[in-house]
DNA sequence: GATGAAATTGTGAGCGTTAACATTCCGCGC
DNA sequence: GCGCGGAATGTTAACGCTCACAATTTCATC
C-alpha cells in the first residue's frame, strides 16, 4: 500500500480511501491511485483488514450429507445468495453429529471469523447442540426448522407430505403407506407427522409405515415388502431416491406402477420427469430458502433477531406415477 | 492474549508458544497458561496470525456446476481431504466462464489468501483462462484435465467411454450411438473421443452422434430420434441423466432396453443401480481423485511442482442395461 | 485580496499476533 | 561459591490496514 501511495504521490490514507470508495476524494487523484494500483498489481491485505476493522464479511455454514439432492441445493443457494449480497461464505462438512465434531466444526468457522452461522444440519440433536455452544454469533437454521423456532427459514415439510398424501386419498386409495426417512432427521419426522395427520384429518386409518434412510436401497428394501401386501395401493417415500429403489422393486415383483401401486416423492430431482413412470413428487424451492437464510443472517447481523420462524410452502408437480385405485 | 498472558502470569509470548506447541515451554507453565486459556474461552485471533506469518493455511476451489453429480461429488472430496490435510478450502462456484467472471472468482480468492487454487471446471476455454490469469499461487486442474497437463490429476475420461463402448461392442453390436455431453466440457469431448477411438481400432464406423448438454431432458430428445432408427441396437450416453432421459423416450416409443436397445451411461449415480432396467455405467473414484488434488496441491506448495498428469482409471459397472442384441 | 468554511489530504496510533533477539533462571562441575 | 551453558521466559518491532484527528488546499464571498 505504501508503494502504491508513492507511485501516485499521495499518503497510504489516500490509497486507502480510494480502495473504500470514499467520497472525499478528487477525481483526478483517484484516478492517479487506481492507475498506480492497477500499475503495481496491488491488491489489498483483507487480514491486516479485517485486523483493525473487525468485520470479516463472511459467513459460516454447517452442512451435512452434501451428496444428498437436499442438502446439496440448500449448501449451493446459501452460498449464491450470500455471495450476492457481498459475503464469503465458508462452508464445513460434519461427518457426524457428535458434540466433539460439531464443537470443531463452530471452532473452525470461529475462526475464520465469521460473523453469523448458518446451520443446515438436519439431525435433531445436533442442531440442539449447536444452538447450546452459543458460539457468540448469530446462528441462523436452514434446515430441520419447526415452526415456533426463533432465527430460522425452512420449507414447510409437513405440508409437502399432507399435499402428497392428500392427493392419492383424493384420487380414492383408502390409505397410504409410507416409505420414512432416517427419524433423527428433523425433516424426515415431519413428513411423517404430515402423512399421519392428513390421515387423521379424514378419519382413516394410514397404512404401514417401513423405515428408510434416503438411499434408494432401502427404498428398495421396503418395496419388496410392500409388494407382498396386497393391501397396499399407494406410498408416499419421504423421497426421490428412496421412490426410486421402491418403484425398483415393484416393477421387480410385477407390480404396476401406477396401475396397481401409486407413489408419490419428495424432492424433485432433476430426474424425476424422466423416470419411468415419471415420478409424481413434491417440489422445495432451494433457492428462495437460500435467499431468505442470508437475508434473515443480514437482518441478525444488523441486531434485529427475527423470533419468528419462516416457513416456505413446497408444492405438488403431478406426472405419472399416480393413479386412481385399480377397483376390486 | 495479553489478558490470558495476564491471567497465567506470563508474557504474551509464552502463551503464543503454548498455542504453537512449542517445546520451550515448562510443562507446569503450559497447563497454566492452557488453565488460563480455557477459563477466559480465549481464541487466537487469525487474521493477526495470518497478517504477521503470511501464510493462511487455506487453499481455495473454483468450481462450477455443483447441481451436477461430478462437480459435486469433486467438491466434496477435495474439501473433505483438504480438511485432513489440516487446510480450509473456500469454494466459490462460477456461473459462466466469462473472463470477467474467473477473474472475480481468483480475485475473490486471493483475497481470502489462499495458498493454491484448485480448478474443477471442465470449460476448455475457462481453464486456459485461469492459467493464464497467472496468480502467483500455484493451480491444480482436476477436472477437464488431459495427459500431458502440468500440476493435474484427473480420472480417464477417453478410457472409461471405451470401457463402456467395448463392452457393447464385445456383446456383439455392429457399432454404438452416442449422445454427447456439451462439448465445450472437456469431459464431453474425451468420451465422444474414446467412443470414436473404440470403433476405429476395431475397423468399424461408429453409430449416430447426438447432442446433449448433460440433462435428462437432452437425452430424452435424442432418445426420440434414435427410437426412430432401426440400425440403433446401442447407445453410450455421456452420463447418467441423459441415460435416464434417453431410456424414458425409448420406453415412451415402446423400444425395449436392452432388448432392443442396450444403453450405458457414465457416473455410476446413486440411483443407477435401481432404474429400469439397473443401469449399466462407468464409475469414477471421486474421494481419491479429491485426495490425489490435494497431494499435488501440498507437494506444488513444498515447491515441487509436478509436471506430470495423473489420470485415474475408472472401471466398468455392469448391470441390466445391456445385452446381446436381437438377431435380424 | 482577505476570510472562512468546506473539501481534500496527511499523520500517528493501534488492531493481535509472531519473529528475532535479549534476558533471566536453574542446575552442574569445579 | 563461582561461573557456565542451556532451558525458559520476556521485550520489542514489525505485519498492512483503518480510525480519529490534524493539516492543508480550494473556492465562494465580500
Amino acid at each position: 500500500m505504501t508503494d502504491v501511495a508513492a507511485a501516485a504521490g499521495v499518503s497510504h490514507q489516500t490509497v486507502s480511501r480510494v480502495l473504500n470508495g470514499s467520497e472525499l476524494v478528487r477525481a483526478d487523484t483517484r484516478a492517479r491511485v487506481e492507475a498506480a494500483i492497477a500499475e503495481l498489481g496491488y491488491r489489498r491485505n483483507n487480514a491486516a483488514r479485517l485486523l483493525v476493522t473487525n468485520r470479516s464479511r463472511r459467513i459460516g455454514m454447517i452442512s451435512a450429507h452434501l451428496v444428498l439432492h437436499g442438502p446439496s441445493m440448500i449448501a449451493v443457494s446459501v452460498q449464491d445468495a450470500g455471495h450476492k449480497a457481498g459475503y464469503d461464505v465458508s462452508l464445513v462438512a460434519v461427518e457426524d453429529f457428535s458434540t466433539q465434531s460439531l464443537r470443531e466444526a463452530v471452532g473452525r468457522l470461529l475462526d475464520e471469523a465469521v460473523e453469523a452461522i448458518v446451520v443446515a444440519v438436519a439431525h435433531r440433536e445436533a442442531l440442539e447442540q449447536v444452538r447450546s455452544l452459543d458460539a457468540a454469533v448469530p446462528i441462523v437454521v436452514v434446515q430441520g426448522v419447526s415452526a415456533g423456532q426463533p432465527m430460522a427459514v425452512g420449507i414447510d415439510q409437513e405440508a409437502g407430505a399432507r399435499l402428497a398424501v392428500e392427493h392419492l386419498l383424493d384420487l380414492g386409495h383408502r390409505h397410504v403407506a409410507h416409505v420414512t426417512g432416517p427419524l433423527e432427521w428433523v425433516e424426515a419426522g415431519q413428513r411423517r407427522a404430515g402423512w399421519q395427520l392428513a390421515h387423521e384429518e379424514r378419519h382413516v386409518l394410514p397404512g404401514p409405515e417401513l423405515a428408510g434412510d434416503w438411499s434408494p436401497k432401502s427404498g428398495y428394501e421396503a418395496g419388496l415388502r410392500i409388494a407382498e401386501d396386497p393391501d397396499v395401493t399407494a406410498v408416499f417415500a419421504a423421497n426421490d431416491g428412496m421412490a426410486i429403489g421402491l418403484i425398483y422393486a415393484l416393477h421387480a415383483k410385477g407390480r404396476d406402477v401406477p396401475g396397481e401401486i401409486s407413489v408419490v416423492g419428495f424432492d424433485n430431482v432433476p430426474e424425476a420427469p424422466y423416470l419411468w413412470p415419471a415420478l409424481t413428487t413434491v417440489d422445495q424451492e432451494f433457492s428462495l430458502l437460500g435467499r431468505r437464510a442470508v437475508e434473515l443472517t443480514l437482518q441478525a447481523l444488523a441486531g434485529d433477531l427475527d423470533p419468528s420462524t419462516q416457513l416456505i410452502r413446497p408444492a405438488l408437480v403431478l406426472r405419472d406415477s399416480t393413479a386412481v385405485p385399480r377397483l376390486g
